[in-house]
DNA sequence: CTCCATATTGCAATTTAATCTCAGTTACAG
DNA sequence: CTGTAACTGAGATTAAATTGCAATATGGAG
């Protein structure tokens, strides 16, 4: 479960699990989509807890080298992160109008990078695919 | 030629086409690589050009919705731009240890996108496809 | 369980990319 | 040419993200 491979992954780098660290995961964890860090620090204060936006701001990266969430976009001028759900990687359709996120997978794709990279000589850790356009409201 | 496409755009906007905007604009058009907004702003400095930082800024947006350059990776927190090459879109490799960038053109992915786009009744316009993992030297 | 070195925290100050303000300047349609 | 609306540079400003520091908490050693 993730807290316990966050709870790991600490051990290892020789850090400590704090509340604080806890309490930011665990919103993360019970969070549908997106979110971006100043969204994440409201959310916590709202629900009475004392965290700091600093803490907030280091925690993120070590939730993203654990691999539990990901930064997924730049919004304006501001980091979005996701939870990296257990099952599946996905990828993103971003209307160009309304701003709409739709998610997809393509096991095509995933073929498509090893292949890819076998071509360069490169060895594939993660992709990002995002695909611009005009959502079907939008039309274009 | 890319110039005549900022003019036309600048003219049916009735924006005007200022020694400054065309000095931006040149040196993108000489540069092989990617650049930041700082990165070209030093450059025109140093090539004597009066030009100021808030015009870079405030040039690129407009370069970007001619499609003369395209947003292609945030590095830290900012961003970088790279000039859109008249003959074919590609996309990019990243090496997560030495920061080298590979591109590559994949004719499979430019089908893929329309394939994907239909499922969902999307209207693609482009894509970015970004490859995280290893280079040659840097194994992993 | 207690101790304590070391990691961590909150707060506020700081950094930095990007944007804005505004008075003076310039492009360009007519 | 001329008028006017767009543009510019310089520096102030914004806001996301980071950092310094004194106080505090964690967790392994004993």
């Amino acid at each position: 479960m993730e807290k316990q491979k966050f709870r790991e992954f600490l051990t290892t780098k020789g850090l400590k699990l704090t509340k604080e660290r806890d309490e930011i995961l665990h919103e993360i964890l019970i969070m549908k989509k997106h979110f971006d860090p100043e969204d994440l620090f409201v959310r916590l204060k709202t629900k009475g807890s004392k965290v700091s936006r600093a803490s907030v701001y280091r925690t993120i990266p070590l939730l993203v080298e654990v691999g539990l969430i990901e930064e997924v976009e730049r919004v304006d001028r501001h980091a979005h992160y996701e939870k990296i759900s257990e099952d599946r990687h996905h990828d993103h359709m971003i209307c160009m109008k309304c701003g709409k996120v739709i998610e997809f997978y393509s096991p095509t794709l995933e073929m498509l990078q090893k292949e890819i990279c076998q071509k360069e000589n490169f060895k594939g850790v993660r992709h990002s695919l995002e695909i611009l356009g005009y959502c079907e409201k939008c039309g274009g």
